[in-house]
DNA sequence: CCAGGTCAAGGGAGT
DNA sequence: ACTCCCTTGACCTGG
């Protein structure tokens, strides 16, 4: 399968309603709540149309709950009626077998030096996992909770050992679901780094960003990372991200190599796999059907896609 | 009313 | 020391 993140451009709904830190004060937990409640609301109409477009899979959007890190969900006064839609998604989920995942911002930095940070880090991760356990998705890689390495500093080795030790500490709706993704800088985690220092420790899931791995240090070949990406997921199916140079589609060489294009412009390399796989792209719903339109209809190049109903 | 400045967060890289 | 960037977009103020 393929999806996108978080945001539809076709639609007028919106997941993403946040506030900042001032207002945050001014208006407290009336406020968020309410703002998360038409969050998870659009949601559900986004995942309507999403199976009304064949997607099944989609990212869902860190800001759902607005500054979640500082309360608990329970304390926001219509917790009955944001637990009630959750569980509305939840079913709509189970019901069309679709599959759900999170991707925490950078901040979030489980191997930090700074102790602060890690604990901000398991709080911001285990709210995340809260909210998928209250939709009911499984406690699994099935629904991932995807986030990066990031530090590299004193050295990568020290940095993971750190990642490891703090993965103990995780409440297992976490551990159960977390997985770790390859950067797309030189000097951070490729594929080949992830598996040697973190996979091979604690079991954590690699997520195969294949533009990140065009942009990084490619100390193995495409088909290599990919294939020790593949062998990480061992009880859920593999998740993948894939986007296109933003530099090529617009023909502008001081546009920067790491940026994203509006739509995908070459296939999913799969080497004969299968795997599901996020869209990365600007036009996001739309990069998604159009990726379908020019690439699974004429090359079935991904088939786990149905394409009769495209 | 809306354009544009500004916005929680960590860390690294570039200036 | 400062700015920009990340999965970026959305918030909010002043004109």
């Amino acid at each position: 399968m393929i999806g996108y993140c978080c945001i539809n451009t076709t639609l007028d709904y919106c997941v993403n309603r946040t506030m900042r830190k001032a207002t945050f004060h001014s208006k407290g937990l009336e406020y968020v709540g309410e703002l998360a409640f038409q969050n998870i609301s659009d949601m559900l109409e986004i995942l309507i149309w999403n199976l009304k477009n064949d997607i099944l899979l989609y990212r869902m959007s860190s800001d759902m709950f607005p500054w979640m890190s500082e309360y608990s969900f329970s304390d926001l006064p219509n917790y009955k009626q944001i637990k009630l839609k959750l569980e509305e998604i939840g079913k709509y989920v189970k019901q069309h077998n679709m599959r759900l995942s999170f991707h925490p911002g950078p901040f979030n930095v489980l191997g930090s030096n700074n102790p602060n940070v890690v604990e901000k880090t398991i709080q911001e991760l285990t709210k995340h996992a809260q909210i998928m356990d209250i939709i009911g998705l499984p406690q699994s890689h099935e629904s991932p909770i995807n986030i990066h390495v990031s530090a590299t500093k004193p050295s990568k080795e020290v940095i993971s050992n750190q990642f490891c030790q703090n993965f103990n500490r995780l409440p297992q709706n976490v551990k159960s679901r977390l997985t770790v993704e390859n950067d797309d800088k030189i000097a951070q985690y490729t594929p080949k780094n992830i598996y040697d220092l973190i996979y091979s420790k604690i079991g954590v899931p690699i997520t195969f960003d294949q533009f990140h791995f065009v942009c990084g240090n490619q100390d193995t070949s495409m088909k290599e990372a990919l294939e020790l990406c593949l062998s990480t997921w061992s009880n859920a199916k593999a998740l993948t991200h894939h986007s296109s140079s933003k530099r090529i589609e617009q023909d502008d060489p001081t546009v920067k190599e790491t940026a994203h294009s509006d739509y995908i412009h070459e296939p999913i390399q799969t080497f004969g796999y299968e795997f599901d796989t996020d869209i990365e792209a600007k036009a996001k719903d739309k990069a998604v059907i159009n990726y379908k339109n020019i690439f699974i209809k004429k090359s079935n190049c991904l088939k786990g896609d149905n394409i009769d109903n495209i």
